[in-house]
DNA sequence: CACTACACGTGAGGC
DNA sequence: TGCCTCACGTGTAGT
């Protein structure tokens, strides 16, 4: 996968003269030596991963969709040694030609973003690193630029918003206010300011962070990101492995900000969740600024505390992480200073977020306690059936049952070429035609084989003939048969097994029929059954 | 499509020599001189209809499937010239070997259909032709029995219970007790009850029947009837070309039978729907008993009256059809004496039936009417949303739009060969994996092409070389190219566009590689270039 | 306003 | 019983 193929051999050339021969090789290792067996074995990423990104990024933007791009930072070893978030793999929309992309999205799509970072690359030889330079080119948006640039990023420790995503355990929703503003301790939300976007989310994988962005304000929504997460194998916050994490979710980074500024007007429509997870009781959020390049980082851990506009609470007694470093108050102090890869890996700070959290509660209690907690979001749909209280596991479980079944609406999405509307039943209609086309298309070349060589032919190679008769000590074979689809390397791969000494050969070709003549030094029964039994024919 | 594929050569001879070829070759031309583009252009039928029938029958009972059997009557021209509804495709379940069957479900159905036409031909040639005889076969089910022996059924006019459903345009639901009952009028239905059925049902569908049959008690349903009309492309009677006849459904030929007996049992369950329906004021039905084998037959034509049930009511005004020939009290009076095929021509009577009804109410009155009448179904869900009123064609629409996917559904169900559940979810997911598996079947027979003839493959063939020189007068072309995929038939042909004499041929084979050495009597630059073009290879 | 497409909560049936 | 699947009615967003 990825970026070995990624290139052509003229391109590759090409991307190391621009580059030079180590950032290029620079970026094929990060992907290559990335530790993808190790750290995202988990269901994480794997073979298909570019399958799931652009899964994100076609989605409707009611299933967690729509995003102008989506890049999956992944742990590898940086060229100092360090672990560091690295480019992992990416997808980015193309922004320029409106929906009707036709044609393969997987391979179209490939081509297209080769060409633009070639693009790209000669600009970047040629002009200056400023990034408004490079958005003036008409030939590449700034979005575009923004992602195809961020496979030269990697992030040591807790370092912007990716580093931070991954040691936290807690996904980061930076909206168009914060992304300009240099509190927010991201420089890539600076960047993604410059190229356009309004939106951008970080959201912890395991071992990976998943990067979104677009170009649309969109309102932080648990929805979104539960079809995020279960976008990439990751089961529900209620109900799930990767629930070792408490998960706590809407921990904007400053909801102060987003209170009060434009993006109040976009929360305004989907406000019902954000006013819900924000004004929790006990909800302890980061409340000392963080610096741009990775100053001071300090937030919680909270571990629940029930949703109390959910009507029903099943015992869930909130009882406070017994782990030894994590303060009472349920918060924990990365202390990430200053922007160097230090002592402490990113990893190991990773890991020691898993432990806080495997050695946190209970995990049946984290996991009702998640249930009550996250699952509120419900973007559309009827209102909270007045008062009724009584069924809440079964909207649970209905709820996960469609998850799913989108789920693999997108991944049918991802695998047929040509999708004529997003309809779910318009993908269907193109799903069975296309399994039909392959069907066909598959039995057409099977005949086609047939015809070919003569593995299963007792029909179309009729003049077939084999004739073995002993002359003077030696053996002569005669095979006979049509032109097209005669099996020579048959023949000759019986005559070997039998372990004839071939003498002598002829092919004879007459007007549409072949006829071979092997004269072979080999006890004659032998041959003949060989051959027999290999060209699967009887003999006269 | 159909029989003429339908059996191998062998099979059709031993069929011809049990059958005779007079009945065989009816057989045959039911199908291929039916009535195929002329009358059943409308959507029903087709290409894929026996795709239709298979879903149809693999369904779950929730989706109007479960069916043992399904059966498409299909108007055709008899023997003796007169329009008959004759076979004209069908499926059946396999009822011995459980639910696993696994494998190709088309192709290995109609293999398995044929072994079992086979055994069933060759029982009628040495047996009686008693079912009963047949039925003590342990390798034939009577319920197969009873679909392989529909095949040489065929009914003119209105006879028989798919002759009449066909004539009136309504549909015919035989409940077990109407099964054995004499007087529903219809030989088929005693056979079926013979079999072992319990349930049949008869839908017209434009110019042609469908019949199905079940094992179990299936009690007449709306939902199963609207569900089996839009697997047919047909749209919901509420609004569609094809509700030109005026949907009054549940028209059972004896409720009173129905009610009395085993049936109740079974349609307490669903009974919201008959009771509905069978209760409905100004309801016509059927008060002449019906003779088997066509005997004196009389049903109404009612067109509509809302159900009282329904608490939404638009205007629809009962105006009875103003047809001429129908009489006043809604009843037509088809007057089908004997089972002989007779002066009016069965399609005749299904024009009939449809001008009864184009001249009957005007066409928008019809649709609401139907809309109002026919939308009460609603096998499960939500209770009727207590009082409102003002959504009802959202929730119309909702229904078809879910209908549509469904249907897509099953469709999909149809192509895909192994399906692990019958899940949507797995079912989704088993596509896509067999879409990839065809993919990457296909890449991989195409590889194998390109490696095999050699018209794309510089890169397969590496060791390919050619070479041609001249000696003694003679011309020496040795064609080197690895044991697999060397084309020797276009080095042949190529030697012979260039006119070449070929004097000697030599073919030596080495451990992975095969040697061609032909000594030709030609102008040795036209032997090159002529080879060089075939083989699209730069020689050296 | 229309119509389409979707997701949600909910009742029901099946194991 | 409990879980899972499904279909239905309904609210909602997009066009």
């Amino acid at each position: 996968m990825v970026v070995a193929e990624f290139w052509s051999d003229e391109e590759r050339k090409m991307a190391i003269a621009v580059l030079g021969r180590e950032a290029f090789e620079y970026i094929c290792a990060r992907r290559v030596a990335s530790f993808d067996g190790q750290l995202t074995a988990v269901g994480v990423g794997g073979a298909d991963l570019q399958t799931k990104l652009q899964d994100l990024v076609e989605r409707p933007p009611s299933a967690g969709g729509g995003w102008a791009y989506a890049i999956f930072w992944q742990i590898a070893r940086s060229a100092s040694g360090d672990l560091v978030l690295g480019w992992g793999d990416g997808h980015c929309r193309e922004l320029g030609d409106g929906e009707d992309a036709g044609g393969d999205p997987v391979d179209g799509g490939r081509q297209k973003m080769r060409k633009r970072v070639l693009e790209w690359l000669h600009l970047l030889s040629g002009g200056s690193d400023d990034e408004n330079c490079a958005l003036r080119l008409d030939r590449i948006t700034g979005a575009e630029m923004y992602f195809l640039a961020s496979m030269y990023f990697s992030f040591p420790k807790g370092v912007d918003a990716a580093g931070k995503a991954l040691a936290s355990g807690k996904h980061i929703w930076i909206s168009e206010a914060e992304l300009a503003s240099p509190v927010v301790g991201s420089m890539r939300a600076f960047l993604a300011r410059s190229a356009g976007f309004r939106t951008t989310v970080f959201v912890p994988l395991d071992a990976s962070v998943l990067e979104l962005g677009s170009l649309d304000a969109v309102p932080e929504s648990f929805e979104v990101l539960r079809s995020i997460r279960s976008a990439f194998g990751l089961e529900n916050p209620t109900s799930g492995h990767i629930a070792k994490h408490p998960r706590i979710f809407g921990n904007d980074l400053y909801p102060d900000v987003d209170r009060v500024n434009g993006n109040a007007a976009s929360s305004a429509k989907t406000q019902k969740r954000p006013s819900e997870m924000i004004k929790k009781p006990g909800d302890h959020r980061l409340r000392n600024p963080i610096g741009i390049g990775g100053t001071l980082l300090q937030w919680n851990h909270n571990l629940s505390k029930c949703d109390p506009v959910s009507p029903v609470q099943p015992q869930q007694l909130h009882r406070p992480p017994p782990q030894s470093f994590v303060p009472p108050s349920g918060q924990i102090d990365f202390g990430a200073v200053g922007g160097n890869p230090a002592s402490a890996s990113l990893r190991e700070l990773a890991m020691d977020a898993d432990l806080s959290d495997v050695e946190g509660p209970s995990k049946e209690q984290a996991e009702t306690t998640a249930t009550a907690e996250v699952r509120r979001p419900r973007k559309r749909g009827r209102k909270p059936a007045n008062g009724r209280d009584e069924p809440l596991n079964h909207v649970e479980a209905e709820r996960q049952r469609r998850e799913k079944l989108n789920q693999k609406f997108y991944a049918l999405r991802a695998v047929v070429p040509n999708i004529s509307k997003m309809d779910k039943a318009s993908l269907l209609g193109d799903a069975i035609a296309y399994i039909t086309e392959l069907q066909q298309k598959l039995k057409e070349m099977e005949a086609e084989r047939e015809a070919w060589d003569g593995t299963t032919s007792t029909d179309h190679r009729r003049p077939n003939q084999i004739e073995v008769e002993t002359a003077e000590g030696e053996v002569v074979v005669r095979v006979s048969c049509p032109l097209e689809g005669h099996p020579l390397s048959k023949v000759i791969r019986a005559l070997r097994t039998s372990q004839s000494d071939v003498v002598d050969t002829k092919v004879d070709a007459n007007s549409d029929s072949v006829l071979h003549t092997f004269i072979v030094r080999s006890p004659e029964q032998e041959v003949r059954t060989s051959l027999i039994s290999a060209l699967a024919l009887e003999s006269n």
